[in-house]
DNA sequence: GTCTATAGAATGATAGAC
DNA sequence: GTCTATCATTCTATAGAC
């Protein structure tokens, strides 16, 4: 009897319920202490066979001896659960295509930052909320990204990225000049308004309270998209006399500006960016 | 001789150019510990009759005597100088019109918040780099202003006056509704892009990044000229088909566009206003 | 690769002297 | 009315344990 209560299958479950926030680092060296001779990897052999290798589990298989001998989780225990659900969600949801745990998390934390940079700004935006909502701890964020600028700039050129791609797609369906640039407008919107996250914020105006420096390193990316529709609009068979810059920004204004009265359940992206096209720009030559 | 040296004017006027930082109290209480009685307003009116009543004015007086007996002014001294120096031409720019130094002081602190803010966006912008700019230290905004928050609303409710004020003046000139539309986009665009700092941030979408809180109080102000627009627009003759309301909106974001692009030197607002009406809505009636 | 712990700077705000 | 001095808080970023 004396020797089953002391194995080390049954000392390293107990303990994993006990103290289900440490790993299996620190649970073999606490082990150790009290007399019973088992390495890190071999605790982690047990709690696998036991379904107690991640904290996520460990600290489940907690709560629901909680109440019983064991008091409930503690106000930092229940924190790291939430964090480790988010985790384990985020990675059950990605990991399929065979990319890297590094990979998973860096697009994690991209995505989470758009939320963030889009909802609040670059300057409220704080890493700690960002680095929260992709389910690690702020100072983690500096093994993915040098800094909160940087972090930025890659979401900006990510954002962009997804635009160019959304709207080149969009106007290779159509031959005619007047539907290429309707299409064009309605990837933009679509994407602009709808959930996704990484490139609805690259319309903001919130650009000009950037320093010099960070808009220097943004403009590439905005360049860039305004020459498709500096093409896009030299190609429509529009009067001489027209003014084919100052229609391309007004255009770019009217679309951008749609982010801050879009309602879903009203009018479709596709059907605003028909309307705006059709009413303001074609009606000029027709 | 001996009397002299020590007379209370003499000791008040060397106190002053020793340590021109230190106001009438404290100089009145410094020179009875010297001996020398001499109420607070007695230091005053001696100051006075040599040109030393002010901080500004003793710093000046300090820094003629550097380099001989005195050595040159600290460098808390030149920072105060530096303030003093702004306060001085902010009050003789303003207080021609009998308006008291609170008032003054009051619209000198509205007018910097809207620099900074307008630059910077509402986080980003310190209220120490405000302060400094209207020639205070940051505590004192504190008896002008309850918070950053107050100060912003208040700045934001100025700016939308500036401008109804500027586009009613400008439509009460025209009668065709044409021209009407026309002279309100170029009054908008005119404060959009000039010096006037007030109202120039009022086109800004960084709207969406305040606290829900914060969004309320503003929209207020942002609903009142909307409804302009909405008038005037409502009072054009355009087929019966037209979406009046995306009309407004898309004119709105074409004309706050325009603070991203807009370059002095080139087309004047009248001359964008114009074009832009012109070719963006009345086309679409011809 | 993520954590803890903390440095270091800046911010908004307050109290009380003058 | 403005200043000085200071507070609590928050933020970005780093070092080193695990």
């Amino acid at each position: 009897m004396k020797v089953k209560e002391s194995s080390p299958e049954l000392a390293a479950v107990s303990l994993a319920i006990k103290s289900p926030e440490i790993g299996q680092f620190r649970a073999a060296r606490e082990l150790q202490r009290q007399g019973i001779q088992l390495s890190p990897s071999g605790v982690r052999a047990i709690w696998k066979r036991n379904g107690l290798a991640t904290v996520y589990e460990r600290l489940m298989a907690r709560r629901r001896h909680a109440g019983t001998e064991l008091p409930a989780l503690s106000e930092a225990q229940q924190s790291l659960l939430r964090r480790a659900r988010v985790t384990k969600r985020l990675f059950s949801e990605k990991s399929p295509d065979g990319a890297s745990a590094s990979e998973v998390r860096r697009e994690q934390l991209l995505m989470a930052a758009a939320r963030v940079f889009n909802s609040k700004g670059y300057e409220a935006a704080s890493l700690k909320e960002i680095c929260a909502s992709a389910g690690i701890l702020a100072g983690s964020l500096y093994y993915h990204f040098r800094s909160k600028e940087d972090l930025f700039v890659t979401v900006h050129g990510e954002g962009f990225r997804e635009l160019y791609e959304a709207v080149d797609r969009a106007i290779a369906a159509h031959g005619d000049p007047w539907r290429r640039l309707e299409a064009a407008c309605a990837a933009h919107l679509a994407l602009l308004v709808s959930g996704a996250v990484m490139s609805s914020f690259t319309g903001e105006s919130l650009f000009h309270t950037m320093s010099p420096g960070l808009q220097r390193r943004l403009s590439r990316d905005r360049d860039a998209y305004e020459d498709r529709y500096r093409k896009l609009i030299g190609a429509l068979p529009l009067p001489r006399e027209t003014d084919r810059t100052l229609l391309r920004l007004a255009l770019f204004g009217a679309l951008n500006w749609t982010r801050l009265w879009y309602r879903p359940g009203k009018k479709t992206p596709d059907q605003i960016a028909a309307h705006l096209v059709q009413t303001l720009v074609r009606r000029a030559v027709s």
